[in-house]
DNA sequence: CGTTTGACATACCGATGGGTATGCGAGTAC
DNA sequence: GTACTCGCATACCCATCGGTATGTCAAACG
């Protein structure tokens, strides 16, 4: 495990399959899943196919990595903008901001991410581990509605489980809409969103 | 233009353009824009290649043609969801039923709309002809809304134009996630959401 | 009824894709 | 220091793609 200074024949490779990982999560963002070919991914990270296929077994092995990584940071976003803030509008436009943000930046954050959902939609092996993961990032986003909502003393007129259904279908389109008309979606638009639906929520609540 | 017995040869080539968009429409929304093949479409339809450029000069045309057709069908639905209801909770929960059963239906709906929309995402041209279309829908949409609006004497947080962005978002990610995880996007989920969001909107009025 | 037209089929093209077989050269083990 | 290992490059294979050029046969026309 030392970084030290000889690096090892392992480290080595460990580095390769990181910046075939970082370019391939660049590459297959610009071009889409099917239009990226193996590759300009290789060679967009400094080697060949050669490369890669001494790293990955197919395309598809490919792809899944690329999903962990990319809910792995999705998972880690959401931490964040968790414990962040005082009452609920506060922390709803804090969060809608946050995902904004985070599409905004890195190599075309949503775009990938939507890519992929994209694809999970037509492979049925990529589907499953899409919605494992999904299922995992959601439960936490249902945790903290609830924690919110047990603070609050709230009782919203449906299951919490289900708005955070509604709010990450909310976050894709939102992706999805930013991508294709950005001028139509400023940097506001998905926090006043999220104000408006808890404003709802809590309009709603113990009817 | 007679639709009589013997069918002209204009009429007849207008028939196979209409087959072949039909196909198109089917094979684009399985296989994803790219991943479907101009020979798998006429061969759909029943003809050739020869066929089908004979009919369009290229791939891009047939997708421009596509759009078209997609968008005529989503203006349709949302002109005929529109006059429909008494209050505002009916009326959404209405639209929202309309548009999740417009999903359900037709081979594969929605997929295509999805299928369309992340090309725009790619490619320019095809984006700004995307972009006209999605204003002209939105702009109908913004209309219901303001009469809505009107009728109730309410005043929102913020523009109409703006909550019909934030709903049509809605809209895109809740096709989405039906695609992806339908087990958790129940016939509901979409009218619940915009009664929760109009809910807030109405309790957001006059701030 | 002969000629022309034109909608579609067939055959073909160069480019590119994912994946494999093999070669090379530097690191590792004894 | 010699033999072996193995990460990556090179070269290659075959399928498939969008698009084109050409053939064919029946409808349209005089």
């Amino acid at each position: 495990m030392s970084t030290g200074a000889r690096p090892t024949r392992k480290e080595q490779q460990a580095l390769t399959r990181a910046a075939l990982l970082r370019s391939a999560s660049k590459v297959l963002a610009e071009k889409g899943l099917q239009g990226a070919s193996i590759s300009e991914i290789a060679e967009d990270a400094g080697f060949t196919k050669g490369a890669f296929y001494a790293n990955f077994a197919s395309k598809d092995e490919l792809l899944l990595a690329v999903l962990d990584h990319t809910f792995d940071r999705a998972i880690r976003d959401i931490e964040g903008a968790a414990g962040s803030s005082p009452d609920v509008e506060e922390q709803a436009r804090g969060a809608g901001d946050a995902w904004l943000s985070q599409l905004a930046q890195e190599p075309a954050g949503g775009r990938l991410f939507l890519e992929l959902m994209v694809h999970a939609t037509r492979d049925e092996a990529f589907r499953v581990a899409w919605v494992e993961r999904q299922r995992g990032l959601r439960a936490r986003v249902t945790a903290i509605y609830e924690a919110r909502a047990a603070d609050l003393g709230l009782d919203a007129p449906f299951p919490l489980a289900r708005a955070a259904v509604m709010t990450s279908a909310m976050a894709h389109g939102v992706a999805l809409a930013r991508l294709v008309e950005p001028e139509a979606v400023d940097d506001d638009l998905f926090g006043a969103m999220l104000v408006t639906f808890f404003a709802g929520l809590v309009a709603g609540a113990g009817e």
